[in-house]
DNA sequence: GAATGTGAAGGTTTTCACAGCA
DNA sequence: TGCTGTGAAAACCTTCACATTC
């Protein structure tokens, strides 16, 4: 918290107008404008309303101009929102002008399944470097990617300046690989393994786990019959 | 909403003591807490106070103890909790007392993952069919799992009494697939078409997209420099 | 003494409703 | 007129604090 962190001189930013802190709620539901608006940019759609906004997502048109109007006023009364604008304005916001470099740990079923995932180049992100700790499998290719060592993870992760690391692997090894992460300096880690994953507080953490998510839908299922 | 569904009489299932609706935070711990009994099972602890596992997942102990004391009165005042009982609770209230069916729709990259997932038996959820529409994939073997025909799929999903349905296709044929999943009966969908997915209100969705995942992180990164 | 279970307080997020502007 | 932007109200969720029980 607090006020620390001035930003980088050289981007002149889009943040939040007050100081209080934006919900994760409202970053997850920009990141859903964000790919819509991307949507509506492809079918040739060149204005939107909040209603129609909302409408498309199962949001109502309140959240949504909420949502944004802690970064600023984008739209235009009485009209909407221009389109390819909002779609600029919200990619500024999350971090999406920019391509980012992404490192993947464990090249087992999930792991491989990102490696060869082709809608990451699409959206800004390009995985640079791929992880195991698997003799048999270091130094092979593995869809288009060299498989390298995990016993050089902190030197490679640092070379390539990789700036998020998926980690893909089984729980027992989890945390002793995402210190090392940590000690090459990586900020952003999206987790697979399913167990709970410790960092200092200046790196981000988010975690999955697939079983999770299905238990979500099984709690629905048994509590709700009729609905 | 409303009072409808009646539960099922068979079962004597632990339920809401009030009306108020459970939070979809208040589940998801849910989940959390099973997982990590489940470890402490496995390392042969025996009992547990709100204390210890709030701390081991980085929540508050107020907190464990009001998302339990939403379905009861699992522990012992001065004591805490028995690790297996309450695990058993928690798996009724998360329906894990039984065992999952699942499909597979699409043999892509995260389809076939899903398929070789070992973790999805440990918790309860067998992927017992696997769809395509591609004809080189059909009849194939794919991790031990034979590829069926997607124009199978209602019958086939009515037939082997899915529960529960993996969508692991494209954005755009998602919609036709999901009103085929739906017509089939089924109630339960977890998609990772990175788009969203309309149903009607008795069916549960939810949707994972993997890039919106690193979005989050991305926005982590670029707003709080120092944090 | 130790730790649960829970009303009440405090904080956050969503929705409402309307002033303001194109 | 139509739709945004936003304070205020309502709903919701988390934390506090303590009576209660083992």
């Amino acid at each position: 918290m607090g006020e620390s962190g001035q930003q980088s001189a050289s981007i002149e930013r889009l943040k939040p107008q007050d100081k209080r802190r934006i919900s994760d709620s409202t970053i997850h539901r920009l990141s859903l404008y964000h790919r819509l608006l991307g949507e509506l940019e492809s079918d040739g759609t060149k204005t939107v309303s909040s209603k129609q906004l909302a409408e498309l997502q199962r949001l109502t048109p309140a959240q949504v101009r909420k949502d944004l109007s802690f970064f600023g006023a984008f739209g235009t009364r009485g009209l909407g929102y221009s389109v390819s604008d909002l779609r600029k304005k919200i990619a500024e916001i999350i971090g999406l002008d920019r391509r980012w470099n992404v490192a993947v740990i464990g090249v087992g079923n999930i792991g491989s399944a990102l490696i060869g995932f082709k809608e990451f180049p699409n959206r800004g992100f390009d995985v640079k470097l791929v992880f195991d700790n698997d003799q048999r499998k270091i130094g092979s290719n593995h869809k288009g990617m060299r498989v390298s060592d995990i016993r050089n993870l902190k030197e490679d992760l640092k070379a390539n300046q990789i700036d998020l690391v998926i980690l893909a692997v089984p729980s027992s090894p989890a945390q002793k690989i995402v210190d090392e992460v940590v000690a090459a300096g990586v900020k952003a880690i999206l987790s697979f393994a399913p167990t709970h994953i410790d960092v200092p507080p200046d790196v981000y953490v988010r975690s999955e786990d697939m079983s999770m998510e299905l238990e979500y839908l099984t709690y629905a299922l048994v509590n709700n019959p009729g609905k």
